[in-house]
DNA sequence: CGTTCCTTTGAAAAGCATCAAGAACCGTGG
DNA sequence: CCACGGTTCTTGATGCTTTTCAAAGGAACG
C-alpha cells in the first residue's frame, strides 16, 4: 500500500518532504479510503486511531446542535487533513461527510506518531497542519458568519470556485448545507442563489453545479484574497 | 527566571508534566510580560518568535475586516496558549488585544522547539494546545455565531462567568468588542443587555462588572455544557 | 408514472441595522 | 471637589433583512 511516494497529492499532503529514509518507518499500510456523496467518513466521538489526508472531493466537518440542526464549521479540500485530533485525544472532534465522492488516504496513528518521533520533517508537517486548521477556521468565522446573507454566499461561492478553477463548473452544495454553513436558513440560502441567477451573476448547470461572474461575485463578496 | 517549576497557572499551562530533568533543558529567559486592559500584546503579521501563556487577565483574539472593523474569534482565558503559530510560521496570525489587566508568561519559540525535541512530555502538550485551540475555535462559531442576538449574549454572558466562577462579579467588556464577538452591532448589544436588566436576569454593578441568574441565562442560551 | 425529496416562491411577522440624539460615565484640570 | 469634554452607553424611530409558515413547482428514482 506503500504507494505515497508517487502520490499525485503528495505535495499538499502530510508526507510532503518525506526522504526515502523515512518512508522506511512506515510498517502499516496506508489505506485509500473512498466515500461517496452524503455519506459520513467518520462521527464526532467515535474512536479515532487514524487520521486523513484528503486527495480529492469535498469534506464538510460539523457540530450537532442543541436542536438537532448541524452546523458546518469548516471544510476540507485536496490536500487537507482531517481527524489530526486522533494524535491527542481517543475521538473524533466532528462529523466528517463528504460533500463530493472523495478519496482519501487513512493514515494510522501510530505511523504518524513513529515518523513524528523519528523524521523531524513530518514533525514539522503536523505542527504546520494544525496551524492550518486554525487558520481554516479563522478564515471560515471572518467570511462564512460575518455581513449579510448575500455576501456570505458570494463569498462561498468564490471559496468553492478556487478548487475548480474558476470558470468552469463548480460544485454547488444543497442549500441546506449552505445555509448550514452561513449560519443562515434553507429558504434564505435559496433565494439569494436564485436571485444570483436572475441577475445574471450566476448559472447553474445542473443542480449541483454552478459558475459565476467572479469580477462580480467579488464585489458583492468585499473584495479579499482568501487565506485558506 | 525560571520559577515555571512553582507557577501558579503551571497545572494549566504549557508546562505541565514537565520534569525537572526538563526544566534543565530551559537556558533562556521565561518572562513574564504584563499587559493593561486595552493594551495589545502583539499584531497580526508581526514578527513572531515567541509564545505566551496567559496566567490571569482575558485576551481577545482579531482578525481586521476589509471596512477596517474588527471581528473577534476568539477569547483566550488563563491557562491558555497565545501565538503558536510562532512554531511554524515567521509572524503571528491575530491581533492579541487585552480585555482586563493580563499577566502572561513569555516563552522563546527556541525553548519550546528545544523542549519538543527532548521532552516527550512537552512535545504531547504543545500537540495538546494545538487541538484546543481548534476546539476553542469550533465552540466560538457554534456558540458566538449561531442563533439570535439574545442567545449569543446569553451564551456569552455564561462564556464570561465560566472564568469568575458563577456567581461574584464577572467582567462585560464593552459593548462594541461584544459586537464584534457576536457579529452584531453595538447598538444590538447594548439593547439585549438593557433588556436582560429589566428583566432581573442580570444585573450590572460597575461598567464592567456583572453577575447574573445562571439557570434563567442558561435557559436562553439554549442549554449545552462548555466545551472550552 | 407516481412518489419523494429538494428547491423555489409568497406573504406576514419578527429581528436587526441604521441614523440620530440624549444620558451616563470617566478622567482631567481648574 | 466640581465643572468640563470626550467617550461610551442607552434609547427611539424607521426601514431593510431575514425568518417563519405555507404551498407550489421540479428533479430524481424506483
Amino acid at each position: 500500500m506503500l504507494r505515497c511516494k508517487s502520490c499525485g497529492v503528495r505535495q499538499l499532503a502530510l508526507f510532503t518532504d518525506l526522504t526515502d529514509e523515512d518512508f522506511k518507518l512506515v510498517h502499516q499500510p496506508v489505506d485509500e479510503v473512498r466515500v461517496a456523496q452524503g455519506d459520513v467518513l467518520y462521527h464526532a466521538d467515535d474512536r479515532a486511531d487514524c487520521l486523513f489526508t484528503l486527495r480529492s472531493g469535498l469534506i464538510k466537518m460539523t457540530h450537532y446542535l442543541i436542536d438537532g440542526s448541524q452546523r458546518v464549521v469548516r471544510l476540507v479540500r485536496p490536500g487537507g487533513t482531517l481527524g489530526l485530533e486522533a494524535l491527542v485525544a481517543g475521538q473524533f472532534a466532528h462529523n466528517a461527510e463528504a460533500l463530493q465522492d472523495s478519496v482519501l488516504c487513512r493514515i494510522p496513528v501510530s505511523v504518524v506518531e513513529k515518523l513524528d518521533r523519528e523524521s523531524p520533517r513530518l514533525h514539522k508537517q503536523v505542527l504546520t497542519r494544525w496551524h492550518q486548521t486554525v487558520m481554516d477556521a479563522d478564515y471560515w468565522l471572518t467570511q462564512m458568519c460575518t455581513g449579510s446573507a448575500r455576501e456570505r454566499v458570494a463569498r462561498l461561492c468564490l471559496f468553492l470556485a478556487e478548487d475548480d478553477e474558476g470558470l468552469a463548473a463548480c460544485h454547488l452544495p444543497g442549500r441546506e448545507d449552505i445555509g448550514a454553513m452561513l449560519g443562515i436558513t434553507t429558504e434564505t440560502a435559496s433565494r439569494v442563489i436564485a436571485d444570483f441567477r436572475r441577475q445574471g451573476l450566476l448559472t447553474t448547470h445542473s443542480r449541483r453545479e454552478f459558475s459565476m461572474n467572479i469580477d462580480s461575485m467579488r464585489n458583492l463578496a468585499g473584495i479579499e484574497d482568501c487565506a485558506a
